[in-house]
DNA sequence: TCAATCACG
DNA sequence: ACGTACGTGATTGAG
């Protein structure tokens, strides 16, 4: 059998591929096409087994600018911004996995397609063109077949010249005539007006040619004549851009389009998050490929030398865990630990005697380098092992370089072993200089991580019996509104936890009037159901059993489960998890436990202190509007916070024009709100939804407030203008977020990505000061031989327990930490608290 | 697995 | 013209 050439119109398909699925991006950058278009390539190429490949792109020559020809192809749409920066990506990725990539200027990806199949005839070679643009039907003949995508890009019809006939009424070579007979309006091309496809079929039948139709134009009859004899012009020019060309100067280095080995371009894969490809492709290696790799790392291993043993502990050395498999490198020697069941085995010559327990700890006094270090140092901890300093985490790295990773996986990163996290750490570290990241990795970040690590191994006392007598409580009162529900509504019993099953009762069965819908059926939020309290009885019983469902389900139950066998909750903090460079707070969650509401709160009764201690708990005051004051530097708001005044009150009475004395409840109310907006990017929509003005009141408002404080409106318009200036923001301590969005052409997206880039400038800094008074609270409290630790932190909150002789000395040690943290223009205030529990402390 | 809802700063 | 406040995590029902 003949050796088959696929050659791909890789613009047609990236096109249909970018429609045909939904924006996705890694770090920003669009990939949704690249990855449709290389699903279905690989798909083919596995199932065609082709043994060269090659894909074409369009290169337009700039002086077709002014021809007619250009004209016509000026209609077409434009390429969107989106799609656009996928063509370099793929390019990358096709020529990385040794495929051709082909193009040439002036001419298009059909032009290639037609001359690389002629050259595949006169080589003997069959060709296979895939494509989604029916104008390559005019290529096949015996030697090429077209796959021809349909639906998007999900089938391939396959189409050959019986095929084609079948399918068009016309064989491949008349497809021209027939496109200059009835034209295409997808490519702008006129044709005849009026005729369609019966037409041109039938005309093509007779007389076989455009050429011979046009030449017996006289014979034709009646009106259709009269439109093929006076358009003869426009239809020879429409055959003439129908027609593929065959001819392009381009010649093709077959060994430059090898088929057979797409696996050499796992690592730009990876380097776009294509990782499910990657693993389709490097999941194909056999097993014999993976006994080689293990062969090679043994001998590694072998390699060393007595002297490098020796100087193990000095050297810095790299760990990654895996589930319970830890393993450990040092420079390019390697050794791995099994510390499931407190075996440790090493391969490593000249180390196997001994202890291996007592071996692993003293290499562990050396300095580490981890992926995940507190999660190696948990996982050390739990063995009963010294615990090592950690000198670079490469997560955490990975987290300053861009906060908005999906994961943060070392495989996601490099070799998921130990080797990979000393080649990547080798990496990041000139990517962070480049990124100007260095700083607030070294003296934050990193600092940070043994810092959250004490305080997830500390953990929360928590009173379980106190979350018990409160669960009960919740649960008669969910069971009494239940009942109570049902005999409101009068129409049986049904599950009203499920918005569906309650939208379908109040607003179907009981034809009350439905305010938002949303995509499934109708809102059922508190929002809306606040609207028809006095529309129905069953309307507050409904709220409040929301309420009660939601603290049981969520709190009760889950903290008694959580709480482990020393009377603690050990929450996990994410150090990674945020665009803004919060820490967050999982398995529990302990930083949205309620406070808002009288019923919520008492579920802090149950965070206490152990016996003899007590909670020292200090929140900073309004910190993200002094962080706004003070970057904005706008003269009233400094004056304010200078002066101690309520913020709110003196916004109110500003916008107002009124004395602070003045200000009622409600104006100050507005304020609170309009400050909050602010520190979210504000707009006039979202500021009435809080507040219950109109959206114009609201607007009003905004206008008035930018007047008043006029220091303020220009910190959110550089705000965005640097956002689009260099399409990310960036915090003054050089922690930064990328702003993609602020490049859609979609205006939602793109607003979005507006109140981002005001926001994170506010909310970053505030991240950041509270994380380093963490390290400086941390390290006061070890330097000072305290027995008190931070055991919670929620955004502005720091939380210690300390034994009561501490309290006093530690309180005063907690809000000095916390306010000269950084000088700002405006002071930074931290309230602390002393208290028996949680619940007493606010 | 996703959407809706709601708890927090 | 068009839908929105910023940042999170847990639970639930439903496909």
């Amino acid at each position: 059998m003949r050796d088959t050439f696929l050659i791909v119109d890789g613009n047609s398909l990236m096109h249909r591929a970018f429609h045909a699925l939904p924006l996705m991006d890694y770090n920003g950058v669009y990939t949704n096409a690249v990855h449709g278009f290389l699903n279905m390539l690989l798909r083919c190429i596995r199932e065609r087994a082709p043994r060269y490949c090659a894909v074409a792109f369009d290169e337009h020559a700039p002086t077709f600018r002014h021809t007619e020809y250009a004209e016509y192809k000026a209609g077409r749409a434009r390429t969107p911004d989106e799609l656009r920066g996928q063509f370099d990506i793929i390019k990358e990725v096709l020529s990385a996995m040794g495929f051709g990539v082909l193009s040439l200027t002036g001419y298009e990806a059909d032009d290639i397609l037609g001359t690389l199949s002629q050259q595949c005839i006169q080589r003997d070679l069959s060709a296979l063109l895939l494509t989604g643009d029916r104008d390559a039907l005019q290529l096949v003949s015996d030697d090429v077949t077209l796959l021809l995508t349909r639906k998007g890009i999900s089938d391939i019809e396959e189409c050959t010249p019986d095929r084609v006939k079948e399918l068009w009424g016309v064989t491949p070579e008349q497809i021209t005539d027939l496109k200059g007979l009835m034209g295409d309006s997808s490519d702008n091309i006129p044709g005849i007006p009026g005729v369609g496809e019966k037409t041109a079929v039938k005309l093509l039948a007779q007389y076989e040619t455009l050429e011979n139709v046009l030449a017996h134009g006289d014979e034709i009859k009646g009106k259709l004549g009269e439109k093929v004899r006076s358009n003869a012009d426009s239809a020879r020019f429409s055959k003439w851009l129908a027609t593929i060309r065959r001819d392009a100067p381009i010649e093709v280095h077959y060994d430059d389009c090898d088929a057979n080995h797409p696996e050499k371009g796992v690592s730009v894969l990876y380097k776009y998050g294509l990782v499910s490809l990657a693993q389709r492709l490097g999941g194909e290696k056999t097993e014999q490929t993976v006994t080689e790799e293990k062969t090679r790392t043994f001998k590694e291993w072998q390699e060393l030398t007595e002297e490098n043993v020796a100087a193990l502990n000095k050297e810095e050395i790299a760990a990654y865990m895996s589930e319970d498999t830890l393993s450990v490198a040092s420079g390019c020697e390697r050794l791995k630990a099994q510390l499931g069941g407190q075996v440790a085995l090493f391969d490593l010559p000249g180390m196997n005697e001994g202890d291996p327990i007592a071996a692993c700890r003293e290499i562990w006094q050396g300095k580490v380098i981890t992926h995940d270090g507190k999660r190696l140092l948990h996982a050390l901890r739990e063995q009963g092992h010294q615990l090592p300093e950690i000198v670079f985490d490469t997560m955490l790295a990975a987290y300053v370089l861009n906060p908005q990773e999906k994961s943060y996986h070392l495989s996601s990163f490099a070799d998921a072993d130990a080797s990979g996290v000393l080649a990547l750490y080798e990496k990041q570290r000139a990517e962070m200089e480049a990124a100007k990241v260095t700083e607030l990795y070294n003296t934050i970040e990193l600092p940070l991580l043994r810092v959250l690590f004490d305080m997830e191994k500390t953990g929360f006392p928590v009173d379980v019996q106190v979350l018990r007598e409160i669960g009960d409580t919740l649960t008669k009162r969910e069971n009494e509104l239940r009942e109570q529900i049902y005999a409101a509504c009068n129409v049986g019993e049904f599950n009203i936890n499920s918005p569906k099953q309650l939208g379908e009762v109040l607003f179907e069965k009981l034809a009350l009037p439905a305010g938002r819908k949303t995509s499934k059926g109708y809102s059922t939020d508190a929002e809306t159901l606040e609207k028809l309290r006095d529309k129905h009885p069953a309307i507050d019983c409904i709220l409040e059993y929301r309420q009660v469902a939601k603290l049981n389900g969520t709190y009760i139950d889950a903290l008694i489960r959580k709480t482990e066998s020393d009377g603690r909750i050990h929450t996990f903090f994410d150090q990674t998890g945020t665009a803004t460079g919060r820490i967050s707070s999982a398995e529990p969650n302990l930083q949205n436990i309620p406070v808002r509401t009288q019923m919520g709160r008492e579920i802090r009764r149950a965070f206490v202190a152990s016996p003899g201690c007590v909670l020292v708990d200090a929140d900073y005051s309004q910190i993200e509007l002094r962080i706004l004051a003070h970057f904005s530097g706008d003269e009233a708001m400094v004056d304010a916070f200078r002066r101690g005044q309520d913020i709110h009150a003196r916004t109110a009475a500003e916008v107002a024009g009124v004395a602070m004395e003045d200000v009622t409840p409600a104006m100050r109310a507005n304020a609170k709100a309009v400050n909050f907006g602010l520190v979210y990017g504000i707009s006039d929509f979202g500021l009435a939804r809080n507040t219950g003005m109109s959206r114009k009141e609201a607007a009003e408002f905004i206008e008035k407030y930018f007047a008043t404080y006029p220091g303020v409106k220009g910190f959110m318009s550089r705000a965005v203008a640097e956002g689009y200036d260099t399409g990310e923001a960036r915090t003054v301590f050089g922690r930064v977020r990328k702003l993609p969005e602020l490049k859609a052409s979609n205006a939602n997206i793109r607003n979005f990505g507006e109140r981002a880039a005001m926001n994170t400038p506010v909310q970053g800094p505030a991240a950041d000061i509270i994380k380093l008074a963490m390290v400086r609270v941390h390290e006061a409290l070890q330097k000072g031989g305290f027995k008190a630790k931070l055991i919670l932190q929620v955004h502005d909150e720091l939380i210690i327990e300390a034994p009561e002789n501490e309290a006093e000395t530690v309180a005063k040690l907690l809000k000095d930490c916390m306010e000269s943290v950084v000088t700002l223009r405006v002071p930074l205030v931290a309230e602390v608290k002393v208290g028996s529990s949680w619940y007493e402390t606010k």
